[in-house]
DNA sequence: GTCACCCGGCTATTGCTCATAGCCGCAAAG
DNA sequence: CTTTGCGGCTATGAGCAATAGCCGGGTGAC
C-alpha cells in the first residue's frame, strides 16, 4: 500500500500536479523561465502534451502554480532565516536572504507573473509572505499603515536591486554587495528606533 | 522630391524602420507588451508580415527597438524635468518622473527587456539615461563610484516600485503616492548633503 | 469471481505564431 | 526606354497550445 499524499490522491502510478509544478520547475532552473512550456514539461515527464492537461488546466495555470510554489519557498527560507532575531538584525538578514534567494534560483524569481493578485492561489501564497515582513517590522511600533508602508518600501526596495541584478542589468564594475548594503542600511535608517518589549 | 529623413532613406511609400517601430508601440499600448508580434503590427500597418523583415530583422529586433525607443523617451522626459533643478529637489522630481513615465505608459515600461545590455543599441540608450541621474547626483560631492552606488540606489527604488506598481502587485488600500513619497524621503536622506557650488 | 466504471495515458487535428524562400512590379536613374 | 533594385507579395515549414475523442487497465461494487 502506498503512503496516501495529503495533497491529492495518487490512484495509479505516474503523473500529479504536483510532479508536473516539479518539472515545470526542473525546465525552469535548466531552460530559464521563457523556456517553460507545455512540450518541454511534457518531455521531461515522459509523457505526450496534451496528457499535461490531466493534472493542470493549461499553461497559464501552471504558471500560476509555479509562481505560487516560488512564494512558498521564499517565505520558509525567509521564516527560517529571520528566527530568532529581531530589529534591524532581522530586517537585514530579511532583506539579504530575499537576494540570496533570487541568486540561488535567478530563473524561478523571473518566472513570477507579474500581476500576482489576478489569481487566488497566488494571493494566498503573497499573503503568506508578506506575513513575514509584517511580524519582523513589529516592535517598531509601527502604526497598522505605518507597517503597510514600510513593508512596501522594503519589498520596492528588494524586488528592484534584485530583479535589475537577476537580469544583468548592472554593468558597471563597482562591487554591488556593497550596493545592497547601502540599500538595507538606508532602510533601516527609515525606520523608527524599535521599542522596547 | 520628399524631404529626406536623415534616419534613413525613404525611397518609396509605406514603411520604414521607424514606422515600424511606432506601429508596434500602439500595439504595445493598446493591447499589452505580450500582444507585441509581427502579425499584429503587419497588420495595424496594413502589411503582410513577411514584409517587416524588410526593415526589422525579426521580433527579437524589434523588440530591442522598441526597448531602446522607450529608454530614450524616459530620457528626454527626465532631462525636461530636471532641468533648472538641483539637489534633493533635482532628485525627487527625477524620482517622480520615472513613476509618472511608467503610469502614462505602462505596458511600454513592461516591453522593456530584463537584459538590456545584451545589445549594444540599449546600451547606448541605457547609458543617455545613466548620464541623467549621474549629472543629477553631481553636486553632492560623491565620489566616482560613490555617484555609482547612489544612483543603482535610486534605480532600484523606482524600478521596484514602479514595477510593482505597474502589475498590479500593491493589492492593499493604503495610498501609494505616500509610499513612493517615503522612498524619495528615505534615499533623498541617505545623500550627503550638498556642496555649494 | 466478475464486471462496469473511471482515470490517465494516447493519437489526431486545429489554429496561431515566427521565420525563410523566392517571385514580381513599380519607380527612379541614366 | 531600359535597367536596376527596393519593397511589397504568396507559399511553405516548424514549433507551440489547446481540444476532441479513443483505449486499456486497475479498482471497487456486487
Amino acid at each position: 500500500m502506498f503512503e496516501s499524499l495529503p495533497d491529492e490522491a495518487v490512484p495509479r502510478a505516474g503523473l500529479s500536479t504536483t510532479a508536473v509544478v516539479d518539472a515545470a520547475l526542473a525546465v525552469i532552473d535548466e531552460q530559464g523561465a521563457e523556456a517553460l512550456t507545455l512540450a518541454a514539461v511534457a518531455g521531461r515527464t515522459g509523457v505526450a502534451p496534451p496528457s499535461l492537461y490531466k493534472h493542470v488546466a493549461g499553461l497559464a495555470e501552471l504558471r500560476m502554480l509555479v509562481g505560487a510554489r516560488v512564494m512558498d519557498e521564499m517565505t520558509e527560507r525567509f521564516t527560517a532565516a529571520a528566527m530568532g532575531r529581531s530589529g534591524d538584525e532581522a530586517v537585514a538578514v530579511l532583506m539579504r536572504g530575499y537576494r540570496d534567494y533570487v541568486r540561488d534560483h535567478p530563473a524561478r524569481y523571473a518566472a513570477l507573473p507579474p500581476d500576482p493578485l489576478h489569481n487566488p492561489v497566488m494571493v494566498a501564497a503573497g499573503t503568506r509572505l508578506l506575513q513575514v515582513f509584517l511580524a519582523t517590522l513589529r516592535g517598531y511600533g509601527l502604526t497598522d499603515s505605518g507597517a503597510i508602508h514600510a513593508t512596501r518600501c522594503a519589498r520596492s526596495i528588494a524586488h528592484g536591486f534584485v530583479s535589475i541584478e537577476a537580469g544583468g542589468g548592472f554593468g558597471l564594475p563597482e562591487d554591488l554587495d556593497e550596493t545592497y548594503e547601502q540599500l538595507i542600511a538606508m532602510f533601516v535608517a527609515s525606520l523608527p528606533r524599535p521599542v522596547a518589549p
